[in-house]
DNA sequence: AATACGTGGGG
DNA sequence: TCCCCAAGTAT
């Protein structure tokens, strides 16, 4: 390129004209820009804005996310994906109000020593809430680059990563990264889309070597997503005196903190009541009397695709101690409280379904 | 370096 | 139904 900064040019016009009208876009608050950019991580942005709102109404600045506590952060989560992402959010929170009065901090050492962020979050707050003239590097950017270049190496190989960062950082324009970074991912989120791009109205298709050799659809190249595996789940609906039975899952690995239905896998050879039963002894030390299927949810995660097999059970003798052996917790509650936990999604579909049947009593 | 970590929407 | 994937981070 003659002129780096031409493509970064033209691409801030365009975005200036383009941009989509974002909560997070009102005033580049610093809290805003984290929250929203933690929000980000690996999800859509149509996914994003309703919880930003939510978030936002409850917990207005760090403090306020201090001040409350992971089972709250993790309800207002609930749906969003990635857990990890809110019990961090509260945890760095904690370390904002103790180390920087409550402020975001401002120098990439100290953001990137903030849990759940990493380079690219550290690089977008710096640009966006503090419009330093660092470049970022994400999905949106990787495969905008990998296009204008026509990149043939793996994009996540050194050398595509190499590639990327450097023409981000040439054609970065001095003193408007807050709008250039933004152009660079809305081109991707809008324009230079994974499939069906729409290169006629893209703002720089002319200096774009994919599009003039005819690869843009193989660019970037990416290695295959590995198959997810398939399971077979049976939980249960259980009740004793008009409540259910829920459990906290315990620190670490998937949903951590969260409540669920006990239950879990089926073996091969087992029947869903079977292990239901087997697994209703093992995690919580009684028999139950197992009554009507009122459920079939598939749901997939991020490695398996799960169908969970779901059962209306009955406390019998009626009074007995239940103890939750696999789970940090376990509680019984009034039906019209199940809104107050945080259930992955699955549960949560199953907790819908449930106050849709007649005479449930949920 | 490779793997774990969710979800909902679109084709 | 199935497959693809979206503003990454932690270990």
């Amino acid at each position: 390129m003659e002129n780096p900064q031409l493509i970064g040019r033209e691409l801030v016009e365009w975005f200036r004209v383009n941009q989509r009208d974002l909560p997070w876009r009102r005033d580049y608050s610093p809290y805003g820009v984290w929250v929203s950019e933690i929000m980000l991580q690996q999800t859509q942005v149509a996914a994003v804005i309703p919880y930003y709102l939510r978030w936002m109404e409850r917990f207005p600045d760090v403090a306020s996310v201090a001040a409350s506590n992971e089972e709250e952060v993790l309800l207002y989560w609930e749906g969003l994906g990635y857990y990890t992402r809110a019990r961090n959010l509260y945890k760095a929170a904690r370390l904002m109000v103790e180390r920087f009065q409550g402020e975001v901090p401002t120098t990439r050492q100290q953001l990137l020593a903030l849990p759940g962020v990493g380079p690219y979050t550290a690089s977008a707050i710096l640009s966006l809430a503090f419009n330093r003239d660092v470049p970022v590097v994400d999905g949106n950017v990787e495969r905008v680059v990998a296009r204008l270049l026509d990149l043939g190496c793996p994009i996540k190989s050194a050398e595509g990563r190499r590639e990327v960062l450097r023409a981000a950082t040439d054609w970065l324009v001095e003193g408007k990264a807050r709008l250039y970074n933004q152009a660079l991912m809305e081109l991707g989120a809008l324009v230079c889309t994974p499939s069906d791009p729409q290169c006629p109205s893209c703002p720089v298709v002319s200096h774009c070597r994919a599009f003039r050799l005819g690869t843009v659809e193989d660019r970037p190249v990416r290695p295959p997503r590995p198959r997810l595996e398939e399971i077979q789940t049976a939980v249960a609906v259980l009740w004793d005196r008009g409540r259910i039975y829920i459990q906290k899952r315990r620190a670490g690995g998937l949903f951590a903190g969260m409540w669920e239905f006990p239950g879990g896998k089926i073996e091969d050879g087992e029947s869903p009541r079977q292990a239901l039963a087997r697994e209703l002894w093992e995690e919580l030390g009684v028999h139950v009397q197992i009554e009507e299927k009122i459920g079939r949810i598939r749901h997939a995660y991020t490695r398996f695709r799960v169908t969970l097999h779901a059962y209306s059970c009955r406390l019998r003798p009626s009074g007995q101690q239940v103890t939750a052996r696999a789970a940090e917790q376990g509680r019984w509650v009034d039906p019209r409280d199940l809104g107050r936990y945080a259930f992955p999604a699955a549960n949560r579909r199953l907790i819908r379904s449930l106050q849709e049947m007649p005479g449930s009593g949920a």
